[in-house]
Formats: C-alpha cells, structure tokens, sequence
DNA sequence: TTTGGCCCTGCTGTATACAATGCGCTGCAA
DNA sequence: TTGCAGCGCATTGTATACAGCAGGGCCAAA
C-alpha cells in the first residue's frame, strides 16, 4: 500500500484510514451493515475513535446511516456513479476557472504540466496492470490536488477533495464496472484530454 | 424559530441542530475555540453525542479541527465566501442540466415555478427586514431542494445540501458583508434572475 | 403444521471514568 | 527585571460500563 500509516496519529485517524481502505478495497462487502465491535476486533481500537471513523466515512458518502442506527457500505447506482464523475469534473472546471481568473505562478503551471505528462506515459500502455493504474490513480490525485492550488480556494480544495473521496475510482470496482477493461482507459484517455483542455485554457485565462 | 426541536431525535441530532443554530446565529463567536464541556452545559447532554456533532460540523465545513485537538468555529475570508457562492452556483449549474437532460414532471416544474414566484414577490420589497429575508431564505432553500429533486440524483442532493450549508446566507453575517443593505438585495436579485434562466432551460432542456 | 407471542441476544446510543498532552503560571535565579 | 524551568490545570482523546431497542429464534398452543 501507498501511506504506510501514520504511527504518530490519532487513533480516531488510523481507524479513519484503514476503514476507508476495506471499504475501498471490497473487503468490506458493499451495502453489508458493519457491526462496531467487528471493527474493535479487525483495527484493535475501542468503540470510542471507530464511531468517530464512521461518522467521517458517512459524511464523506462512502458510507449511508440507517434508518434505526448503524451504518452500512453505501452502494451506487450506475447513474450515481456517473453523476459524481460529472459532479467531480464540474467542480475542477470551476477551479480551474478561478485559476485562470487569479492567475497561477509559472512554477505551479510547469508542475501540472509535468503530471499530466507523466499521466500520457502511463496511460501509453494497451492495457493497464495493477501498478500503472495504480500510478494513475497518484497522478490524478496529484493533479487535483495542483489545481486546488492554483485556484488558491481552501473552500474549493476542501470539495474538491470531498467529490474526488466518492468511491467511483476504486480499483475493485464497485457496480459492475470493469476498471481494467479497454473501455475503462478510454474513459481515462478522455478525462486526460479534458485535464489538457481545462491547463491550456488556465494559461490563456 | 423554524424548527421546533424534535423530542423524540437522538441527543446526537439534536446537538447538531442546536450548535449549528448557535454558530449560524453569532452566539458562538468566529474563530473561538470551542470547549466540549462549555457545550456540555450549553446543551444539557453529555460529550459522547457532542462530539458526534463537532466532528458532523466539522465536515459541514462550520468548524474547523485544530491542530492540536478541539473545533473552532470557522472564519471565512471575502473570497471563500465568494467562492462559495460560485460553487454553489456551479453545483447548481449541474444540477438544473442533468434535470434538463432527464426531463422533469409538470407537477415539479409547477412547484417550483410558483417557488420563484414567491421569491419574487419578497424582492418586490425595497428594503429587506429580518422577515421578509427569512421568508427569502426558506424559498430559497425550497428551491434547491426542488432542484435536486429534478435533477433526481442523490449525490446531487447530498452535495446541494453540503454547499449551501456553508455559512454565507446567514442573516447575522459573518464577514463584515451587510445583508440587510440594497447591495445585498440586488445580489439576491440577481440570484433570482439566474434561477429563473436555468428554469427555462430546463424547460427547454 | 402453522402461527402467535415471549424471551434472549446482540447491537447501537449515551454517559462517565481514565490517560495523556499542551498551555500557562508562578517562582527562582542570574 | 527578565528569562527559564518546573509544575499544575484544563481540555481533549480513548476506553469502558450501562441502558434501551430491535430483530430473531424458540416454544407452545390451536
């Protein structure tokens, strides 16, 4: 795995992250209600920071509060998945219109030009194995997190961050999606077009 | 006030909605830190559902976590709460084209027809009072949720909510901006201009 | 055999006790 | 007078104990 978590953090965090990973990962099975005390034995921390974990992870929308308490993985629909990715894209063309408005330093302007290039290499390859998705996956979050920058707009970071956390990019797959398919690099290949767009239009304002 | 405070809620949710009502309405100054057991006396209940509803406000985007543990209420700058406003409107953006796009029943577009007709009706005033913009904020609300429910799209939803929570239509002000004054109303003016735009748009599709 | 009701178990929500850490204050010494 | 060191307090983070409730299973009766 890519964060070889955190010692130092809180507990509450750690919990955070390792749950974000089952859910992300599938090992939590998606819609399954999940028991507390099944998380105190699975992250060896008390109810306490797991409840916390929980409430971030459902405000996130990774996981939905049922009707009479506890929480379950939430599942998405096909067509929630695609409103997120159009959600997601709406709210990077705002950052990026902010951008273009406020204008960015030449330096942040090279360094996403250096990630989008490296994102043309990875995706250079036919097929996409674990590890080149996987790069890709750094990449664009790279990406997103440079445009955040140059819009300058905590706010903008913060949902940036919240849209992109929706569990649409995960590997496994959630609904049915084969994210290793050709079509699935297509959909890459389009967004990647879109990323050079959205900087030649920030260099031009 | 609008809402009577549910008995019958869990003490959680309803230390949600009496924090968000105090920090919305000024009485917990920007910027300070928030002691747990100054709320634990403010709201009669222990810390376990008060922190519950830190960390839920904290992801709301009403507190902020601070470094070294605890909340503080959340200072905006002019341009966050500018940004807000945008994203909002972006968000919104979207909403109104997937609602376009997937065609909306005449009982809904009626609805909210006579939604912006009311709104309408309330700017027709002058001046603003505490009143009539409190009329103005509960149509206004009206409104998106009407919007989210044409766009029938739950992330939508989820994310309409999470943007106008952001604090910038509160009537106490936050930032120094003057919401009773004739700027404010024409903002609000031109607000409606632009409801009634993607209303017709979607008319139109 | 089926159905109704009761009990029991497991879970969440809440409260509280405990631990650890950061901050400020006070007092002493240079 | 000023700077530093040490300590105490306050506050958060964590663990655990307790209560209430929902759901399921089992037994009994029709």
């Amino acid at each position: 795995m890519v964060a070889t978590l955190e010692e130092s953090s809180s507990q509450a965090v750690k919990a955070q992250l390792k749950l974000r990973e089952l859910i992300l990962s599938g090992d939590l099975a998606a819609g399954a209600r999940i028991a507390e005390l099944t998380l105190v034995d699975l992250l060896g921390v008390s109810r306490t920071p797991i409840r916390a974990a929980l409430i971030r992870l459902e405000q996130e929308g990774l996981l939905e509060a049922l009707p009479h308490g506890g929480f379950a993985v939430r599942t998405f629909s096909e067509t929630e998945v695609s409103d997120a990715i159009e959600l997601r894209g709406t709210v990077e063309g705002l950052a990026a219109r902010l951008a273009a408005e406020r204008g960015v330093s030449p330096a942040l302007m090279q360094e996403a030009q250096d990630t989008l290039d490296q994102i043309d290499t990875v995706l250079a390859n036919a097929a996409l194995s674990d590890e080149t998705f996987s790069a890709y996956v750094a990449l664009n979050q790279q990406f997103h997190t440079l445009l955040g920058a140059m819009a300058s707009s905590r706010v903008l970071v913060r949902e940036m961050e919240r849209v992109a956390s929706q569990p649409f990019a995960s590997p496994s797959g959630f609904v049915g999606v084969q994210f290793h398919s050709p079509q699935s690099r297509d959909m890459l290949i389009v967004a990647q077009h879109q990323h050079r767009e959205v900087l030649t239009a920030i260099a031009l304002r």
